[in-house]
DNA sequence: AAGTTCTACTAATGCGGTTTAGCGGTGTCA
DNA sequence: TGACACCGCTAAACCGCATTAGTAGAACTT
């Protein structure tokens, strides 16, 4: 059980004041080189490291950033996004040796009150924002609090402050692809389970459904909204497959309703991809476990995180703000589309 | 863009020093009841909040428990597992306004730099310990540096520190009762699929597998290890049922490994549960939307987080060292069981 | 009525850093 | 040679809170 050391041991050790340490410890002028070095060798034999609290005080950073997910408990389910984009936040963080908080509350209320929490104890220097709305009160709060926060996911929309950083993915171009990759194996029905409603992404998603699906003359394409849940995936499957002319192919919003969906069609022997095409948006372990496996839309989830991350330190040195665009999401075909009526393999 | 309020503020407008607000506000002794209510109405108008870090910094609290998962990026997979704990972790720490900072990193090396460099910046006040594993550095740093941890997982084993607490789960009664089910559906042959070697509840597991099943009679019983992807999980299945004499059932160590090892039976056409039967260790909706649906392990995952993050709050406020068990998990049949060599259904 | 205890409060100190002001000593320039 | 800037450092103030010591006044002893 040791005792934490602080600048004053090194100081007495160095023989030097405490704020010539503070000087040389922070690359500050105000020191020789060779004082620096020697405060600095003495900071490294104690194993010295800031009191993150005592530096939060006094007037500079926090040296945290915040990350809230705003999902009721039982959707908080398979799904690897997000641990992957934590991960890949973390990685710069980490390097940076900048903390993460992170939160789980049940909806985006309960986050707005995680923000203010966090602001009025000054326990973070900014906050990433995931699972963006059409209608979000954040950006609006985040503002008014002037915590710096970064918005994984949407594009800068015209929602108000142009003050907030965006880190997020082209999914109109996304979402031609998958459909320029159904028209060409000779679909025309297309049906798109998407995610929760009120989402930018998903209200994104479905728009562009429909103007390329227009585009491209694909009959009868349209969106239904779910919780992202298995659950209703399936359950939204099952009704689209007894309609009358059911569709030829689906695309779901994430793997977990893909996988559910897949299931269903087995349990009815619907063959896949022979009856009936499946996509899934963004890949995981899950659609390479089924049988047959899925073809996805792959994105480098834990690179958005690193972009969101780095977006995020940037501005808190007082970077502008920006609007970064990752990669394209990538089409990853595999068994479970092909062409219409034609057995496969 | 307000300026954060402080007690010097309440002081102000109530009329009174700011040691008797903060008395007020800390149910302290010392201020009568009725300044005590004036101040904390004055204190609510405000809108203030305890700065945290000048709470850390004057010898108390860091408000902040910390939390490292050490798994290789490409290993954060699918599993629900560490989301629910998370979200049930935090359930508690929030009714009681204690954050909860999260890192993920590469392996347990770096966990350790990780608890270190938290201790060494006062960042947090105790620490939740994931993944036990049989020879761990943990338990011995964490109390050579004084920092209070509850070991989520392992039961309070010999392995030295008799000073962390523990919540575990009885994976060897868990064990017994899977084995019980397989053996009443008169199956012989049972091999096990285990996760990471060097994992404490991964030894606890083939070792109960061990004994349980010579107490059975079951021939040939044995586990391999994996490290519960499932591209491992996949490639050790095809490998087991290529033997001479392939068993009648496999138990996954966990939910992706069991998808995966469905998925391999169903590509070489091997009959679920009629020529095979499959249990998975931990449930989800992975297990629900197979087909057929996976006979599964049911732990309340969550409560196992609320109660870990309860202990850890009882631990910092001088609560005693104790090891807790967890309810016994439940086996939830569902069609990937069934008699041997029966077509089911 | 003087001494004691108790109540309700204020003043002062410290936590571990950062930062501003200040201060000798040296070098530069007019 | 005096004025001035600069260098390398120290002293002191400050961040927001908790806490200890102290203090005035009222209540209670005896």
């Amino acid at each position: 059980m040791t005792r934490r050391p602080t600048i004053k041991d090194i100081a007495r050790r160095a023989g030097v004041s405490e704020s010539a340490v503070s000087f040389a410890l922070n690359g500050r002028p105000g020191v020789s080189q060779g004082t620096r070095d020697r405060v600095q060798r003495v900071a490294e034999e104690l194993g010295w490291q800031p009191n993150s609290a005592a530096r939060a005080l006094s007037g500079l950073r926090a040296g945290c950033v915040g990350l809230v997910l705003a999902r009721p408990a039982h959707t908080l389910g398979v799904e690897s996004f997000f641990l992957q984009l934590v991960s890949g936040v973390q990685e710069v963080l980490a390097s940076r040796k900048v903390a993460l908080l992170f939160q789980v509350v049940e909806d985006i209320d309960a986050e707005c009150a995680v923000h203010r929490r966090w602001w009025a104890e000054k326990r973070v220097d900014g906050v990433l924002i995931v699972d963006p709305r059409a209608h979000d009160p954040r950006p609006a709060l985040l503002s008014s609090l002037g915590l710096p926060a970064v918005v994984i996911g949407a594009p800068a929309s015209g929602s108000g402050s142009a003050e907030l950083s965006t880190v997020w993915a082209d999914d109109s171009a996304a979402m031609a692809s998958v459909l320029a990759h159904l028209h060409e194996l000779g679909h025309r029905r297309v049906v798109h389970v998407a995610g929760l409603p009120g989402l930018a992404h998903t209200e994104r998603r479905i728009s562009s459904l429909r103007t390329e699906a227009s585009r491209l003359g694909l009959t009868d394409a349209r969106s239904v909204t779910t919780d992202y849940s298995d659950a209703e995936g399936a359950e939204a499957t099952r009704r689209i497959l007894d309609e009358a002319e059911p569709p030829t192919a689906i695309i779901y919003d994430n793997d977990v309703m893909a996988v559910a969906g897949a299931s269903v069609a087995a349990e009815r022997g619907t063959a896949v991809p022979a009856e009936l095409s499946i996509v899934a948006w963004d890949d995981s372990a899950l659609c390479r476990v089924t049988h047959p496996r899925l073809t996805a839309l792959v994105r480098d989830t834990s690179g958005f995180g690193r972009l969101a991350a780095q977006e995020l330190l940037d501005r808190l040195d007082g970077g502008p703000v920006r609007s970064i665009q990752a990669e394209l999401p990538r089409l990853e075909p595999r068994e479970s589309t092909g062409r219409v009526g034609v057995r496969g393999v």
